[in-house]
DNA sequence: TCGATCATGTAACCGGTTACATGATTGT
DNA sequence: ACAATCATGTAACCGGTTACATGATCGA
């Protein structure tokens, strides 16, 4: 029920697997977690501080072969049973927040053609972006075997896709209708 | 792209409808965009406040036949124009937070019949509500004629449905791909 | 009488974003 | 020489949530 800082169990549950410096650890966000995450560095490195400080893991400071001076971040028993709870506690019933929808509730006010064209818009985009999706799909399963992991962050991949299917599904419906009812002034 | 405070159109979306108070507008908000959309006192009142500053708004108060007072808020020209250029502005690209896709993610550090009941309880809650949606259909379709509006909320009802149904399928996908894969330890 | 609802508001807090600052190294 | 990338951070801001405070009226 309560908020709770989310971006704390993302470093842990990215730190469980390899350690990592901040930098890393959001190029790796952005990566893998873009389709529901965004995350920066005015995040991630107050965070990484504060886990310390939490003994939840552990700052190293280092200087690779490339002579960068890095900071490589471990996580510690502590951060793990954090972690493992977090990850063990129900999901507090959530309620995403649509942009389009809040627009679209009032979309009375402008004329129908407007409305249909910004469905077109959000209907391509998450074709583009299931198209993307199709790709991690196909990596992922190449490599399904390889870590117990692979298995969560396809079923993570396949959510997306069955969404971006249903966005893509409404729009097409959405637009029909506005067509059938909402008269014909374009 | 930036950062806008929404909580500022949906009031002015409501007001341009009809004329209302803070506490009128709450319980709106709760019904009509609760899929979608949380709402709360401590933002309501003091973005009244900032809209009457703004001239987008004016307060009236009022005595009722029950002797209650109250403020009632009018929306005035310069804040449907407001409204309509909100409404009018192609909405940006948002990343939709999902808890449970991030808890999800790192799903490997718990057993798997753990992760397949987190699953199962996503799935039931969202059947659930998608036969709440089910009666908005229904009421929507049968005033559908009376104000252009309904054909709009109509839209999000079944932006709903669409979602929630996917969230279904990919549980009930989720759910037997963690069997098959992920072992059968209970 | 007492809880539910009507009605308005403030203060503290928090997660997260944006902008800014700095500086080194790598590749073209 | 110069842009891109690596790398770490801070400060200001903002939208929104939670908790608290107050008091009236309505219905059982």
């Amino acid at each position: 029920m309560q908020k709770e800082n989310r971006t704390t169990y993302i470093i842990l549950g990215f730190l469980n697997h390899e350690d990592m410096t901040g930098y890393e650890l959001k190029k790796r966000i952005d990566l893998t977690l873009g389709h529901f995450w965004v995350s920066s560095f005015g995040q991630i490195y107050p965070t990484l501080h504060q886990l310390v400080e939490q003994d939840m893991v552990i700052a190293r400071s280092e200087v690779t072969e490339q002579h960068r001076e890095k900071i490589s971040y471990s996580i510690t028993e502590k951060g793990k049973q954090s972690l493992k709870h977090w990850v063990s506690q129900p999901v507090a019933n959530e309620v995403v927040k649509y942009e389009i929808l809040l627009k679209l509730f009032f979309g009375s006010v402008i004329d129908a053609g407007k409305n249909r064209n910004t469905i077109s818009d959000f209907k391509d985009r998450y074709v583009q972006k299931s198209l993307e999706l199709d790709n991690f799909e196909h990596q992922l399963k190449m490599v399904l075997d390889d870590d117990p992991n692979h298995l969560y962050y396809l079923l993570t991949v396949l959510f997306g896709k069955k969404v971006y299917q249903a966005y893509s599904e409404w729009a097409d419906e959405a637009m029909q209708l506005l067509n059938d009812v909402a008269g014909k002034e374009d």
